[in-house]
DNA sequence: AACGGCTTGTTATAATATAACATTTATTAA
DNA sequence: TTAATAAATGTTATATTATAACAAGCCGTT
């Protein structure tokens, strides 16, 4: 009995989409879509969003409010994410850098903050875009 | 003739708001306080926020939708900025640290991206909340 | 069956941000 | 100086993003 049911029905719809999707998606045209296939209200997406956040099978682009599905090996690392973003065609990838994980994740700096996570977004433009 | 007439009226009022904050202001705070100064409209706010943004002198902690003063003695670089931030009590540092800056802009990825800008965020707790 | 935890459904509303248009003020350059 | 240009302001309305509050259903455990 597929052993991995990981997700419940709404979390499946949301992150299909997503997973599918060519660039990072917004919430509300998340809605739009699976309004056709039953999911009726904003909540009922972003609750799939946090769960799947939490998961790490989804990222948020910050500085976009959107959501991209994670590409690194369905990442645990809900807590270590670079990104770059092109500002002219707003492509994202999903860097998956070790020594950049690794340098950010044993930086220290002066104020004795003990860092558990980090998001890192480079923008900039593509190589078609440039 | 006090020659930095940089600011605008409004420009002003934003600033020294944000200045004067012991943390992260959000908009919508903002426009509170000066609405007692005479502005109006969330518009008169966010222009304001807009072109401070772009002179380098706040910025924008985008996982919390709020706004800081630069403290890296008004820094040019809207460029390349990076924050520690405490998940508890929601305090926000400005990193200044070279290397840091030195090791995120030279940066190069797999995609041959040509990088401008980036902005980092760290979670964790600070001193007091850990 | 009864409980607890998680997921869903639903309506309403909060919080964040921009569009569109009219007017005013400051800067430039003929 | 003055006309042209650019930057900033004022105002109303609206778009976009996100959460509150409450009711009900599903599922595995005891
Ligand atoms: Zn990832
Ligand atoms: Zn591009
Ligand atoms: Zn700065
Ligand atoms: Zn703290």
């Amino acid at each position: 009995m597929a052993q991995a049911q990981i997700l419940s029905k709404n979390q499946q719809m949301v992150f299909q989409i997503i997973e599918k999707a060519k660039g990072p998606l917004k919430a509300y045209s998340i809605l739009y879509d699976v309004q056709k296939k039953g999911i009726k209200a904003p909540l009922q997406v972003y609750r799939a969003l946090d769960k799947l956040l939490e998961l790490g099978k989804i990222h948020k682009i910050e500085s976009r409010n959107a959501f991209v599905a994670c590409k690194n090996s369905n990442c645990e690392i809900t807590k270590a994410t670079a990104f770059s973003i092109c500002e002219k065609c707003e492509k994202v990838t999903e860097i998956n850098n070790s020594k950049l994980t690794n340098y950010l994740s044993n930086f220290q700096d002066t104020t004795g903050m003990k860092y558990s996570k980090y998001n890192l977004e480079f923008f900039g433009l593509c190589k078609k875009c440039k």
